[in-house]
DNA sequence: TAAGTTGTTCTCAGATTGAGTTGTTCTCAA
DNA sequence: TTGAGAACAACTCAATCTGAGAACAACTTA
C-alpha cells in the first residue's frame, strides 16, 4: 500500500503516535575553541546528562522555523543578531529505541554563529550554557546527541571547505587572520598564514575588501590588518581542501 | 519549555498528529541516461501526477530499514541485489502545507542503483516505472516531489566528486570507459577520457584491477578493456572535481 | 630605542590539471 | 582477407595550483 492510499483512508488517532522533533547542534567560537550550546537534563531519563536544545515542532511551522524559534529560546536571541546565525538542516534521526518514552524523529540542525553572550536561564529550570566541544564525551550525553553532535562537527569541517560559511562564526567585518583562526578551530590543525591569505583572496566572491584596517596592530605587535567581509559566493570555486588525514581511506 | 520537559508530561494522543513518512529519490542508469523511479498516483490530491515511492515508518523500524523496505517493494528487488543498492538520507521535507490532507513529515533518501529491471506492478492499482530525469517538469510531480527530486540529482552530483558511488551504478566488474559514462550521465557533460582515466587510476582506493578483461572490444571497434572492481576508499582523496559551471556565484 | 610579533607579499620547487597525440587492439564491412 | 574506423591505454607538454619557506614593513611591548 503506498503513502497516498494509506493516507487517503486514514485517521490519524488510530495510528502508533510518532512525535517530530528539532533538535540544534550550534557551533561558536570562543577563545579559540569550539564551543557547542548544550542544555543540562534536570528530569529523567538522562537526568544530568547533557542534550541538545530541541523540542517539538509547531503545527504551523517550517522545519527550520523551529530550529530558528529553539535556538532564539534558548539562547535568548532576537532580530538582527539572530537572523545572521547560518541555518541547515543536518539529518534526521530515528531509531525507534532512541528515547525510552516513545517514538520520536528528530530532525537535527546544524548552526553557525558569531561569538555570542552566554545564554539567559529561561522559564526552564534547565541549564544551558556554551560549552567546549573537546570537554565532551558521549557518556555525559542524552539520547543520541553524543552521534547527532560527531555527525555535526564533521559536517561542519566540510562545509568550510566548499563554502564560505566560516564567515558566519565573525562579525561582519574581519580580517583574513580571524578567517584563519576560524578554520584552524573547527579543523583542529593550524595552516600556513600566506598560503592560506593567498588562498582566501584568490577565490572568486568569498570575500570583498572594505577598504578599512583594524585600528591597532595584533596584541604582540605587528601591523593594522585589512578588514573584509563577506562576498556574494555560495560555494568556493576552487575548494579550500583540507590537508589530507593518514587514513584516506574508510 | 523544553523537548524533555514536555515529553515528560507528555500524552501523545492530546497533540496535534504529525506522520512521518520515508521517500525514496532512486537513481539508475539506463541506455546512456539518468533515470528515476517513479509512480503514477491513481487517486487525489495529484492524481495522475508522478510521485516518489514512499510510506510511512513502521513503529519498530529505523529510517533507513524503512526507505529499503519502499525500495525493495516498489521494485520488486531483494536479497543481495537490494543489498547492492546506496541508500543514504537525502534531508527532510516539513513544510506544514506540503500535504493537504494532515501534517507530513517526509524523510527523503537517495539510491544508486544499477540498472534493474522494471518495477513488477505490485498490489497497488499506481504505476511505478523507471522514467528519464529529463522527462520531467515540476507540473508533472505531486506534492513537493519537484523540489526533493531537485536536492536529490544535485546531490548525487556532488556525491560523485568526492565520494566512489559512480561504482554503485554498475555491475560489480566494471572498465573504466563504463565508470566514466556514469559521470558523463550524471553530471551532464562530456568528460576527456584520457585525462579521466589517469584519474581514477591514481587515486588511492578508488578502483582495484581484477586481472580479467571484457571479452569483446567495443561494440564499433577497440581493443578489450580492462575490468575493475571498487576499491575500499569511501571517499575520493583527492576529488574528481567537476569542471567550474560558469555560474561559480550563486 | 631595541626586540619581538604579525600581516602581507614574494619565490620556487613539486604536484595536478587540461588538452592533445600516439600506438595498439579490436570490430565491421567491403 | 583487408582496409577503415573505433576505442583503450599510455604518453607529452604547457598552464595552473599547492606547500614550504623567506622577506619585509608596520606595528607592539619592555
Amino acid at each position: 500500500m503506498s503513502e497516498q492510499d494509506f493516507l487517503a483512508g486514514y485517521d490519524p488517532r488510530d495510528y502508533p503516535a510518532v512525535a517530530v522533533t528539532v533538535d540544534v547542534v550550534a557551533l561558536t567560537i570562543r577563545e579559540g575553541a569550539l564551543h557547542l550550546l548544550l542544555i543540562r537534563r534536570g528530569a529523567p531519563p538522562y537526568a544530568g546528562h547533557w542534550a541538545l536544545p530541541g523540542g517539538f515542532v509547531h503545527p504551523d511551522e517550517d522545519l527550520a522555523a523551529g530550529a530558528r524559534r529553539e535556538l532564539a529560546e534558548e539562547t535568548g536571541l532576537g532580530g538582527e543578531r539572530l537572523r545572521r546565525v547560518h541555518l541547515e538542516q543536518l539529518g534526521s534521526y530515528g531509531a525507534p529505541d532512541r528515547d525510552p518514552r516513545m517514538r520520536v524523529v528528530s530532525v537535527a540542525h546544524l548552526a553557525f554563529a558569531p561569538d555570542l553572550p552566554d545564554p539567559v536561564a529561561d522559564t526552564d529550570a534547565d541549564e544551558a550554557t556554551w560549552l567546549p566541544v573537546t570537554a565532551l564525551n558521549s557518556r555525559q550525553l542524552a539520547f543520541d546527541h553524543g552521534r547527532i553532535i560527531d555527525d555535526g562537527l564533521e559536517r561542519a569541517r566540510s562545509k568550510l571547505e566548499y563554502t564560505p560559511l566560516a564567515t558566519r562564526f565573525l562579525a561582519p567585518e574581519f580580517t583574513v587572520t580571524e578567517l584563519r583562526e576560524v578554520y584552524e578551530t573547527v579543523w583542529g590543525h593550524p595552516l600556513h598564514a600566506g598560503n592560506f591569505h593567498r588562498k582566501v583572496l584568490s577565490v572568486p566572491g568569498f570575500v570583498e575588501g572594505t577598504g578599512a584596517s583594524t585600528e591597532r596592530g595584533g596584541a604582540r605587535g605587528g601591523p593594522r590588518a585589512k578588514l573584509y567581509r563577506a562576498g556574494d559566493a555560495r560555494l568556493l570555486h576552487p575548494a579550500l581542501l583540507r590537508p589530507a588525514r593518514e587514513e584516506t581511506v574508510r
